[in-house]
DNA sequence: CTAGAAGCTAGACCGCTGTCTAGGTCAACC
DNA sequence: GGTTGACCTAGACAGCGGTCTAGCTTCTAG
């Protein structure tokens, strides 16, 4: 039932290191308990609980935010609505992100689009604007 | 016609250090001409590649691949096909981003749905799964 | 019994992306 | 002529998020 720093780290994608870097910093909800010999031993709760902060690290959430929530939850009950506040405030962030996002996709597949059609129109003959400036004329101007 | 750095910084949101520091990075196209006095005149050219490296960068793309780019474009023209292998792979990159995003955006939403489910239903009454664990019980059981 | 794999702690180090300081120039205004 | 503000360079420093090392212990298999 109790899992080792390997067993975890290959489950998560997480490190070793990274693992113990991130008790160190406080993001585990529960104290890692240990064997005798000092090793930790991890629950099958610490394993869901490193998938979400994987999930809030890989969506831009600091790791001071982290530990927040988490000492939020360590607290108990009682604070929902601090929790709540802080996770509709990530929330917005990454809407934020998809949108900028979502522009830079745009952004980029016109470039790719331009570049792909010039390569497929003849490769030699330059229809292709010349020099010194807008060379690399794949603004936007659609 | 000529623009100044601080001019620059402003339309772009960089800073004047961040200005310089892309600059000694090798991220612009054109070299930046100078006053006789020594101080930088950008063109509406540099702040429009400016604009295009700040779309890179927040899209996750490293100065050293910017700046890889930068160089292919700089080279002149007969080297599309390496730009336009690099755009692609970045837009993979960005593709992957949107899709993580997107999950992470899901999980949080869900969150906070179940926080202010459980908020808006009563406060003091702990329906609320209690402790030891769980005690932020919004994982993925719907 | 020994080798190798896995774990432990404390703390140094790293890559990236800026940011800021020190020390100075230059132009304009009161 | 003094102050203010924008600019210059070179280089030190900073924050984040790990990553790795040194030196040690502890299990497991052969």
């Amino acid at each position: 039932m109790g899992l080792s720093i390997g067993q975890v780290a290959e489950r998560t994608g997480l490190s070793v290191h990274a693992l113990r870097f991130y008790e160190r910093e406080g993001l585990l909800a529960d104290q890692v308990r240990r064997e005798s010999n000092g090793r930790r031993v991890y629950t099958e709760d610490d394993v869901e609980w490193l998938d979400m902060c994987i999930k809030f690290r890989s969506s831009g959430m600091p790791l001071d935010t982290i530990r927040k929530y988490t000492d939020l939850v360590r607290q108990g009950s009682g604070n929902e609505q601090e929790r709540l506040e802080l996770l509709r405030s990530h929330q917005e962030h990454v809407a934020t992100q998809l949108a900028d996002l979502q522009e830079c996709m745009r952004v980029i597949t016109h470039k790719v689009t331009v570049y792909q059609q010039h390569l497929d129109s003849g490769d030699a003959d330059c229809l292709w604007s010349g020099p010194p400036v807008a060379r690399d004329n794949t603004s936007e101007a659609s």
